[in-house]
RNA sequence: GGAGGAGUGCCCGAGUGGUUAAAGGGGACGGACUGUAAAUCCGUUGGCUUAGCCUACGUUGGUUCAAAUCCAACCUCCUCCA
């Protein structure tokens, strides 16, 4: 690929952000001629986002902090569809009040990540709901559907894919392809946006927009789309024991969030530096030289800058500090994860097992019983062998409270109210 | 509407009357080794008041001492035909 001449450009190529783009040289031009505005659209099918998005969310913030305007789209229409894009099977199908839950979710995340207001830099939070929740089916028909060729839909290696394999496709779902491309267009009507961007399983999608802007308003858009990330042996990004890695704070504790980032593989850790946090290169290849047991240190960085990100500068030191309380110098932390219990549980004998549920380390007491046979089960710190101890108020150390642990990592104070 | 095929635990997938809470694999979790890494090895992987009991093989009924396994109806999906 070229060399970029436009800063948002040319930031996106160091750091590993692009896979694709439909027009690489007009692209570039478009971004060093002046303002751009381009958008990313997020799904509203949970309340909060997940690193899966965080890439794209990254991107937004690095096109603002180059000059440009960036745009989250909230799928308040579209997830009403559900996007078949490589799944096997449809979504469930959310009620809008669902969807309208979720959306005020995931609004708070970007608060962190980008600007938002009315100046003509300003972050916009749009929701496509607004257009499309209105239209007439058969006027989107005449207008939209027209210059969809199901030839070349089906030939698309989303749905071609799910039909090769004999997986059922509803109609609705097989809408979806024409509401995002329209969403293109009507934001190009409404704010002059350009280019869309997104994972590199929306290329087709976006290209469905590319496509429609030439032919209904005679205009070049443009897609980009970043790589698929996966940790280097392969994994999906975004999974811990607790679940998924949110980016909400009451979702997932900034502890948490922090630990995800800390727990990263050896041979991930520069490559996540370079797109997880805004650290200058020279900074990150000095991090991503240290070797062996060193690399820990860049891994403390990385996690304390995405944490910074994503929860603010006071909470990621904050659970650097309780890392290093809980895991270098083997005190009792007060930041970690902390579960309250009644007093009066505490009084009258609170068993292991219902302990361990309470706290969340556990699903069922069947598997505090399977973890204490297998030693992973510390209260105190101390090992404890025996599932039928109970905890009392004799249990609690200095600061009032228990410390429970599930493994070496998972860490939880119990504290009686 | 007709003919045929399929629906199993988190996922994939074996199982066609009892010895099946259901092989095998993946994933996940715990342990060992390490560096809160990877790889490797070991263990665990429905619930409970755990020598026992309960729930579970699309749904509901039925046959049987006994069903994921046999029968009926229904639901969903796939293929071909109309």
């Amino acid at each position: 690929m070229t060399a970029f001449k436009s800063e948002f450009l040319k930031t996106l190529q160091e750091r590993g952000f692009i896979h694709q783009i439909s027009n690489p040289t007009g692209l570039d031009d478009l971004y060093a001629s002046g303002t751009v505005t381009a958008y990313i659209g997020f799904d509203c099918t949970a309340k909060s986002l997940h690193v899966g998005s965080l890439v794209q969310i990254m991107m937004l913030h690095w096109m603002q902090k180059t000059g440009h305007r960036p745009i989250t789209l909230m799928g308040g229409g579209t997830t009403r569809i559900g996007d078949p894009t490589f799944r096997d099977d449809a979504r469930p199908l959310l009620t809008g009040e669902q969807i309208e839950d979720n959306k005020d979710g995931i609004r708070k995340v970007f608060a962190n990540f980008l600007t938002f207001g009315d100046g003509p830099k300003d972050a916009l939070m749009l929701d496509n709901a607004d257009w499309l929740l209105g239209l007439q089916y058969i006027d989107f028909l005449r207008e939209v559907g027209r210059h969809f060729s199901v030839n070349q839909m089906i030939q698309r290696d989303a749905v071609r894919l799910r039909l090769e394999r004999e997986q059922h496709m509803s109609f609705l779902e097989f809408n979806y392809m024409l509401l995002q491309g329209y969403d293109f267009v009507e934001l190009y009507r409404r704010t002059g946006c350009r280019v869309q961007m997104g994972g590199s399983d929306q290329w087709g999608n976006i290209l469905s927009g590319v496509d429609l802007g030439r032919r209904m308003e005679e205009v070049e858009l443009f897609a980009l789309t970043t790589p698929l990330l996966t940790t280097a042996s392969g994994a999906k990004m975004g999974k811990t024991a607790a679940g998924a890695v949110w980016l909400n704070p009451d979702m997932l504790a900034p502890y948490d969030y922090w630990q995800f980032w800390r727990n990263t593989e050896d041979s991930d850790v520069e490559r996540f530096l370079k797109l997880f946090t805004t650290l200058p290169l020279d900074e990150i290849a000095r991090l991503a030289a240290l070797g062996g047991s060193e690399i820990n240190e860049a891994k403390k960085v990385l996690a304390t800058e995405a944490t910074a990100m994503a929860h603010g500068r006071e909470a990621a030191e904050a659970a650097a500090a309780t890392a290093r309380q809980a895991f270098e110098e083997g005190a009792l932390a007060a930041g970690l994860p902390t579960v309250e219990i009644p007093r009066a549980d505490l009084a009258a004998g609170l068993g292991v097992l219902a302990a361990f549920v309470a706290a969340g380390l556990c699903a069922s007491n069947g598997e505090v019983r399977r973890q204490v046979k297998s030693g992973g089960v510390r209260i105190n710190d101390q090992p404890e062998s025996d599932e039928r101890r109970s905890l009392t108020e004799a249990d609690l150390v200095d600061d009032g409270v228990i410390k429970l642990s599930l493994g070496k990592k998972r860490h939880v104070l119990l504290k009686p109210v």
